[in-house]
DNA sequence: CTGCGCCATACAAACGTTTCCACTACGTTT
DNA sequence: AAACGTAGTGGAAACGTTTGTATGGCGCAG
């Protein structure tokens, strides 16, 4: 039913080899002919079938992405920067939420990767030694996380997590608690690393918790308890369950306690009080890390090309290529090994959840002595 | 690199055929043989290539969907649906963000098309007289849109808004502004049209409005000044607008103005006060949108099958098919025309943000006159 | 013992595209 | 004027798979 390159040779008065040639990129082709083979191509409503393209050429002209749970924000986020990036290079998306599941997560790349020219991959939980192996078969590029000799985008939690340490400390507070997000994640272990390294800081650390409402709801417990004058949770979900459940227990904030966060997103901006938080540069690291996964590809075919097209260069036109790059190894070895990892910054963003610590601490034992600047009541809510 | 179909066939001392049909949900294939080449492709880890395949049988074991806007959650929740009812069936999902243009829209459909089987819409921009043409050349499926003859998922915003303004009247409430959505989209029509239509209730419209925050902030005073005690925005996200200004102008949910909204994202559960929402099913319309597309490509199929099946059944054998349903249109026409569409049902969650109007109503000008229940204020989001 | 039929397998064509090679004109140089 | 280079084009092979058709072997019945 489509129409094929055969409809639109028949139509040009050419032979197919010709309308290929015409339409992509175009070697030499008579003009004259070219735009008779274009005209017939509109006028027919041509589309290459990529399914057939990509047998050839090796390339399928999609990417693919595996988020580990489609309901956080954070990766939405991130997905929306990867799609933006992608169409912009004439690229379609794939994209698959593994619901946390490392087992699920390596099958789905599987499945993708024989699709698609590369795969991109938020994966908190898989281990180090999936992943490797995952990159052995696989283009692949991470997000936030760090593994050697594969490409990866990181954000700096730990500069974000020096910027409202500083911040706290300028308020006066001494000593905070760290509501600890997923063990295996890297950002939670930058984010740990930095605030037990903290100076003028004593720093109490619950958790892992799983980075969601509820854990935040558990956490402000075992927070206030702990006597701390401010609360660092993991992401901005906890830090709203840390939130709900401060004002159900009546504790004001920030005047009893201070809470901050990471990640900056819109609920963070719109809830009561606005949390302070730091931005996690979301859609910015989906553009970055399709930039790196592209380059990537180009790297990886244009060492041993399509169809081994370095070995018919005529000796003497040796061009571009350092000529004879086909050492050993296939992973790592020969790469300029340039640039293989970008870092993006991060930025404190102040607003109404942190504010200097109450004269007369909390006590531990948590009564709400003084529900001091409020009266009403802040439901819980039953999703 | 990645292992063929011969390299199974070498190994397992067979030809490429039989290992096709060894693997292929096999006609006749002698068990032992089977088994042998079960083992070679398991041992050689073979992954059979989708391009080739798709060649032969047209079937590409992809699905797309074209959303308007990532950034809103209520099209994540969709999307998610979707990637887990997909997965499940064995298919996997392209996805695209059009940035609410139409145009964008179409381009975005065409080049998916082309790689999978068929594309599922939530378009509550584009033209009807654009859909339709696109669903002659595509199978696709729409979420929240009505066009005759293709299949779609609509949920029940009408009967949504008839128990939110039922909930509304036994609070006693009798004026109520209606904070307007997009003018195109099919969701804000069936609420308009409901809401016109309420009975002891004099409803106010505003709009249309971009369904965002800001414009929640904007259709805020326009309620207020409109002297009524009850404002229903399009979506939580302009609900969220709404709580957020009212609460920078002293003027207390829901005592002195109840606020409601539809989708029932998670910031409605977890802003202060908790929002009173009509849950729409997300999820839930992404999984059945996927059934109904998934149903639709295999009547597609079905009828004139891969490369001309149907012709060549010999006459007696007539199995299943109606026996010459080659009728004349293509769209329309011969279906049973049944289920093509799938209504969900809504439901109403009432939280803190509605209650009893006050008895001395808000003075039309506006002024904080009793900041009642408030003393924390609300800053304003910088994001 | 021979012939028929059936089952399992191999062979080959086809899908739509790219790319290598060969061939024809034509223009340029000696 | 002859030889050579070159631009432009068509033919054909190849990519990895599915599927229709041909072939081989075997058992069973006559």
């Amino acid at each position: 039913m489509p129409v094929t390159i055969h409809d639109v040779a028949r139509r040009a008065q050419v032979s197919p080899a010709t309308v290929s040639r015409a339409l992509g990129s175009a070697d030499r082709v008579r003009v004259e002919t070219r735009e008779r083979v274009l005209a017939a191509a509109r006028e027919l409503g041509y589309r290459p079938n990529p399914a057939a393209q990509s047998l050839i050429t090796g390339r399928t002209g999609n990417i693919g992405i595996v988020v580990p749970d489609m309901s956080n924000p954070f990766y939405t986020g991130v997905l929306r920067g990867v799609q933006a990036r992608a169409r912009a290079a004439g690229y379609a998306v794939f994209f698959a939420d593994c619901t946390e599941d490392p087992a699920a997560e390596v099958s789905l790349v599987h499945t993708i990767a024989r699709q698609a020219d590369g795969v991109l991959i938020c994966s908190p939980f898989s281990s180090d030694a999936q992943l490797r192996e995952l990159a052995e078969t696989t283009t692949l590029t991470l997000l936030n996380r760090r593994i050697r000799g594969v490409p990866a985008v990181l954000m700096d939690s730990a500069g974000g997590m020096r910027q409202l340490l500083d911040h706290l400390a300028a308020l006066g507070h001494r000593r905070c608690a760290y509501l600890s997000g997923p063990a295996s994640s890297w950002s939670n272990r930058e984010r740990r690393r930095t605030v037990r390294s903290a100076r003028h800081m004593s720093v109490t650390e619950f958790g892992p918790f799983e980075a969601n409402f509820d854990a935040g709801v558990q956490g402000a417990d075992l927070a206030v308890a702990s006597g701390v004058t401010a609360t660092i949770a993991y992401n901005d979900l906890m830090a709203l369950g840390v939130l709900s459940r401060l004002a159900d227990r009546g504790i004001a904030v920030p005047e009893q306690m201070s809470v901050a966060a990471f990640d900056n997103l819109l609920y963070a901006a719109v809830c009561a009080p606005p949390l302070t938080t730091v931005a996690m540069p979301m859609e910015a690291g989906g553009r970055a890390a399709v930039d790196l996964l592209l380059a990537a590809v180009a790297q990886r075919d244009g060492n041993h090309g399509p169809a081994g097209l370095a070995g018919s260069i005529p000796p003497g036109t040796a061009g571009t290529t350092p000529a004879g790059t086909t050492a050993a190894g296939n992973p790592s070895g020969t790469a300029p090994a340039s640039a293989i990892h970008r870092e993006l910054s991060t930025r404190l963003i102040v607003r109404a959840t942190t504010g200097t610590p109450s004269e007369s601490p909390l006590h531990p034992n948590g009564g709400a002595e003084s529900a001091a600047g409020r009266s009403r009541k802040l439901e819980k809510p039953d999703a």
